[in-house]
DNA sequence: CATGAATGAGAATTCATTCAT
DNA sequence: GATGAATGAATTCTCATTCAT
């Protein structure tokens, strides 16, 4: 379904895929369980993502910023995916049942564990701003969500140039961390 | 349909209303068209909070964070319109014939507009750093519609306490554009 | 829906009254609604059946006989309803809401009640065995339920002739009660 | 499938016994096949309950009101296998070939046998009114079905309390027959 | 002897929309 | 200016059945 839009239909995904709509109940008990699925799948693609740059021992602060922007090029890149994991309001989601729930919540926690971690390390290193790393998370996880979700769902709005505009928010979003770097970026920037 | 939820639905609006579906149909052409005229009111309304708040003579980086601020308490405050403005992919608003799709945008223009341009006295105040403005309203706009979709929609995530998350952005968002303001905040915010 | 058969679905329903499906969704909130109506609707005109009867000044045993008689005749005449009424296992019925259940159980005690009243009626006149009335009455129905829903859904049973068949019943029925009669009955039994 | 409820589905019997569904049709070639052979096999049960009491010796009325009351003691103890053979509609079991038909019917026809024998001997014995001995079979049968069916389909009718209900049908069935019993029974039931 | 994979037909239900009145 | 009656297309989901393995 990474070719899809909008309103995720059982009938629809069979179309894609090719298959009747009753052989995806073989396969998935529910429409819920179905999308639980993918969501789970999901954030085990993105952890995954981002497990690589992790382990790629760069500097605190460009890990960082690595990982930020690897989770825009993940909305990007499979851009209903993002649709139906975080921008559809939770109403569908919550028609899960509890262990389905806390499965997905579970690969989801690792997503923002590995956030944390990351925000952690740089406040250690002192290349950040020193606070509490919940609300730091949550916070700049909403803002990388608005960045992506935007880019994601109003591909009509007249953007700039997007890789600008993400390296952008990116440097700001740092800088709203306390990052020392200047704003006046160099080259590519017109900032 | 301002306690309504997810799906609009013609029908629930007519029950609401208490009007038939069909009269409806004497007013807008399409759902589509009904959809495009409740966004369309939605930047008006909060336009004109916005404008209220610009008329108040604050100096600019305080009016600059009021306007923030409104913006996000106008998601919490109207959270299905903000959800069928900003959340939902462009499908649905992509059926608008152009004519209608340009007052629609031309409206949402009006609200970018008056971003844009308390972002451009800023800079020439000096209290946050001077960029393009374009780019630094759309990445403003970005992270500040990243804060409130995701309070809006995912209702069941655990948040910490809603109004200082509120505040802890803001501040972040405000000192990725330079602004001049310690993170260490005095009172009551955690950073 | 006086001609279909077996299992009720909206569709066949409404091809049956050549309507779409939805069209019945204008008139009905649910299956269980329209089914429950149905019921409803069936035991009134049972009613008035026997209210006719009972209106027409006979002996007590010959208007106890006759209300009987009238009983299966009703089954015989509207064979589908009698089916969805008595004959289905609760399990669909049971997904009325309670405001419906009562509806139709309201309409049914009134049957149950018309049949207690001749029972009774009987006992004083002292033509049938006086005995606890509503176990009588529980016991009567019971029986005259098994002639009904045989006749009615049993129809490739090498029954005898019918009309010979429930004036058999009826006879041992009321023997069963009581009743001062003789079996050997004179003309056309062959009892 | 004795646990199941009211639509019997090859799923559910699959499910139930532990075998793919697609091995049922290695043993039925259908799914009327398959609910032939149940409705075959619980005739021959019930047969087989019914010739121990018939082996019994018991007098004559007393073996027939014994097994007058096993025939309604199977249906509360097999209801599923009951509401099955003899509560749906015909369509189903129509769906039979004429030769799995006959072997249903085959069956069928021996529990009748058995109930007409009974009748008979009655009648020899003289504890019964002499009549055509088909027709009171078939009466008779059709008053215990009603019992039985009302007992098993409709457990949520007030019934009056069981033991006392059957009992006291029994005792009206077997008055209807002619047999000189007295209805102002003696003990337990409130006649 | 058994199954896994698949399906077409049909179930109830919802929704945007039309049109005569 | 409004509505009642109606519908076609879409939704999720179930079920009996087939067939290659």
């Amino acid at each position: 379904a990474n070719e899809g839009y909008e309103s995720v239909s059982i009938r629809k995904i069979a179309d894609r895929i090719e298959y009747a709509p009753s052989t995806i109940y073989l396969y998935f008990k529910d429409k819920a369980e179905l999308i639980g699925t993918i969501c789970e799948e999901n954030f085990r693609l993105l952890n995954k993502a981002l497990d690589a740059l992790i382990g790629q021992g760069l500097p605190p602060l460009e890990m960082l910023r690595s990982c930020l922007r690897a989770y825009i090029q993940f909305g990007l890149e499979h851009p209903n995916h993002y649709i139906v994991t975080f921008c559809l309001p939770d109403a569908k989601t919550h028609e899960l049942t509890p262990e389905e729930a806390a499965r997905v919540l579970n690969e989801g926690l690792g997503t923002f564990a590995r956030l944390s971690r990351g925000l952690n390390e740089c406040m250690k290193a002192g290349v950040i701003s020193r606070a509490n790393v919940e609300l730091t998370a949550q916070s700049t996880w909403m803002m990388l969500h608005g960045v992506t979700s935007l880019l994601v769902t109003k591909s009509a709005f007249p953007f700039i140039d997007k890789a600008i505009l993400i390296e952008a928010c990116l440097e700001r979003i740092l800088l709203g961390l306390g990052a020392k770097i200047s704003l006046t970026h160099p080259a590519e920037l017109p900032l």
